[in-house]
RNA sequence: GGAGGGAUGCCCGAGUGGCCAAAGGGAGCAGACUGUAAAUCUGCCGGCGCACGCCUACGAAGGUUCAAAUCCUUCUCCCUCCA
């Protein structure tokens, strides 16, 4: 292990933040351990009902690997306790628990994921549930005692909701005060977090100082777009890219990022830091890259990160014959063509057989879409949602720019 | 506890007895143009044997009416003000 002095790490460690808080006890943290104390506790907290880590997790991730190699200890939460009330974000509700499989299952997926990114040699993975389940009620009330409502409402989230007279719930109060002791709990010296998590990384902040510990410090990273451009990237708004998915969609999904998105993506989604990341920079701006060069190196990179250089050389030549090509993709789902479909001389109605093959979701849209010309049999176009087929073996159907299928 | 206001399609939001499968916007989808970019334009955007047909739908359940998202009753939930 490299030991830096404290000055480097924290020139490491600043790199690529929206925000940080309490600097100050960061840097006193840093000098006691460059004085031979114990390694940084950095906390980050997970969803448990969400388990597909998505790029938008790996800001605060890669920042977390960053203290790793800096020989700090990462300590991953699961809430899967505070879960059941569900970030104040919308609509509350005391959501259904999960069950302990389910949880179980979800950290595995977790567990799979970060060690792509994360050294699981300096990485705890930890449920808050296994502090909280045992509370008695008086244990909650306590915790509950030292805050204020007018502290609460501090938060830009609730405060709006109150001014416009949406209902806020008692129980949303909690979801700051239980996050905030998770601090408490783990003892953490640093928490890790986008910057919307800004009010609740306070709290526990400010928590750890009513129970007597060192304030953590906070390191808020920026929150990454979602591929709309617009809102930021989350699995409910289906606009993320997920780090375990197929290489090819990883790889188109970037690629259909608007332009504006480069800049933000390349910085903080890719391990590209310093001269290389100016290298690259510069290029586009000599106009030598292209935006879409720029994109596919991004696109590229992205892949190799998650699934080694191979899957990448590959989702490329993919993308290149398929879109930029014209050509048809390389493996196509072979599908049955369901028997009672068939009128006696063989013949299928293509709506029928587009919506049997779930290529869209109601027969309704399958004529729409036919309608509107979106509908392939062999690449050619067919316009009559009506239209009678006869499938034979290796056809080729395709529904939009991407459904395909090969019949059987 | 009292008084008043509200609940509409994925989201926001109009609609107060027939012309409402429900205006408008957003999101989404398809097409054109492209670089699976942005912007723009066009179309679609509940389901079904879709050609004018049928079914399901405006918080829930009943009712009035030839006809209800729209009127009445009860219920559920939410908001505001007063206490």
């Amino acid at each position: 292990m490299v030991t830096l002095a404290w000055q480097d790490s924290l020139k490491i460690l600043k790199q690529g933040l929206s925000e940080i808080i309490g600097e100050e006890d960061l840097i006193a943290k840093l000098k006691k351990r460059d004085q031979g104390g114990p390694p940084l506790r950095v906390k980050l907290g997970l969803d448990p009902t969400a388990p597909d880590i998505h790029l938008g997790h790996t800001v605060p991730l890669r920042k977390m690997r960053e203290f790793q190699d800096l020989g700090h200890e990462a300590y991953l939460i699961i809430g899967d306790f505070t879960g059941r009330i569900g970030d104040p974000s919308q609509k509350s509700e005391i959501r259904k628990q999960l069950t302990e499989e389910e949880v179980m299952k979800n950290a595995q997926t977790y567990q799979d994921q970060f060690s792509k990114i994360l050294d699981p040699e300096k990485t705890h993975l930890v449920f808050n549930s296994e502090w909280f389940s045992p509370w008695a009620p008086e244990e909650f009330l306590n915790l509950a005692s030292k805050y204020t409502v007018a502290r609460m409402l501090e938060r830009d989230d609730f405060a709006r909701r109150y001014q416009e007279g949406k209902p806020i719930s008692i129980l949303e109060f909690f979801y700051p005060l239980l996050q905030g002791y998770d601090s408490i709990a783990i003892k953490a010296d640093v928490e890790l977090g986008g910057t919307d998590q800004k009010f609740n990384l306070l709290v526990g902040r400010q928590l750890q100082k009513e129970y007597g510990q060192n304030p953590q410090a906070l390191i808020m990273t920026p929150l990454l777009e979602g591929t709309d451009g617009v809102q930021k990237m989350s699995k409910s708004l289906n606009n993320y890219i997920g780090i375990n998915e197929d290489p090819r969609e990883i790889y188109g999904k970037t690629m259909s990022i608007s332009d504006d998105l480069l800049e933000s993506y390349i910085t903080l989604t890719t391990d590209m830091r310093g001269e290389e990341l100016e290298k690259y920079r510069e290029r586009i701006k000599k106009g030598e890259f292209s935006p879409l060069q720029a994109k596919k190196f991004l696109a590229r990179r992205l892949v190799e990160m998650y699934h080694g250089q191979e899957k990448a050389q590959k989702a490329e030549e993919e993308f290149s014959r398929v879109f930029s090509g014209g050509h048809l993709p390389e493996d196509i789902p072979e599908e049955e063509v369901p028997q009672e479909l068939k009128d006696h001389q063989g013949n299928v109605r293509l709506v029928h057989l587009i919506s049997a093959l779930n290529m869209v979701s109601s027969k309704s849209e399958g004529r729409r879409l036919i309608n509107q010309g979106g509908v392939y049999v062999d690449e050619e176009r067919i316009k009559d949602p009506n239209q009678e087929i006869t499938p034979r073996s290796g056809m080729i159907l395709r529904v939009g720019k991407r459904k395909f299928a090969r019949v059987k």
